[in-house]
DNA sequence: CCTAGTACTTTCCTTTAGGAAACTACTTAC
DNA sequence: GTAAGTAGTTTCCTAAAGGAAAGTACTAGG
């Protein structure tokens, strides 16, 4: 079940956009995240971003700010994903390079 | 874009346990695949297939067999995931010691 | 000719994921 | 009081994923 619980966290077109954007920019506002996450949607965003809590791969602190501002970023426990997501990469990369390249000069 | 490619190929319900499967036991025949990935139904496994074996991740051999059989194993680009896979167990288990215990003791 | 076993495929349905746009609620500046 | 900026939520919709059950096509055995 370890597998599973692991892809529940990453499943989904925006957790890892998400979890990226944070991890390049350290702490990121709602409407911050909005501009740096390519495309998506408020409710997405708000959606993703409560699962992700939940998961306590991200922390949520309102500041008192006017008008408030609500900052988010990777907890402790977010950042141990590193290793999973530099994998995943490299071997996104290969199989690219590997795969997708021959599947267009076909 | 790496990321994508790699979780396009991962993605949904079903291919990591296939994966898992086939890594366990060498070759399978889609009826010992129908028994072995807990709950698939015919159609998803068949569709599965398609898509890991246009991947590369598996290969689909006819054997000459009364009646014919079809056997999968990994090729070789597939057996490239095992870094992606232990990665990504290692840090499900971490999660579920973590998390995922917390919240059933609360 | 009927049954059983292989490997699928088709149909029909429900559930889940995702998206666009409008709306809420609060506050400050004008 | 109204516009603008914060952080969302709600509504309504479409598309994609998944599932149960039946059907197809082939072959061998009785």
């Amino acid at each position: 079940m370890a597998m599973r619980d692991a892809m529940d966290v990453l499943s989904g077109k925006w957790k890892i956009p998400i979890i990226g954007a944070l991890r390049l920019n350290g702490k990121l506002r709602f409407m911050d995240l909005l501009r740096e996450v390519d495309g998506i949607a408020a409710k997405m965003l708000s959606k993703e971003l409560a699962l992700l809590e939940s998961n306590q791969i991200i922390s949520r602190t309102v500041l008192n700010t006017k008008p408030i501002t609500v900052e988010y970023e990777l907890t402790e426990h977010g950042k141990t994903l590193e290793g999973v997501i530099t994998e995943i990469w490299k071997w996104g990369d290969l199989h690219r390079k590997k795969v997708i390249g021959e599947k267009k000069a076909a």
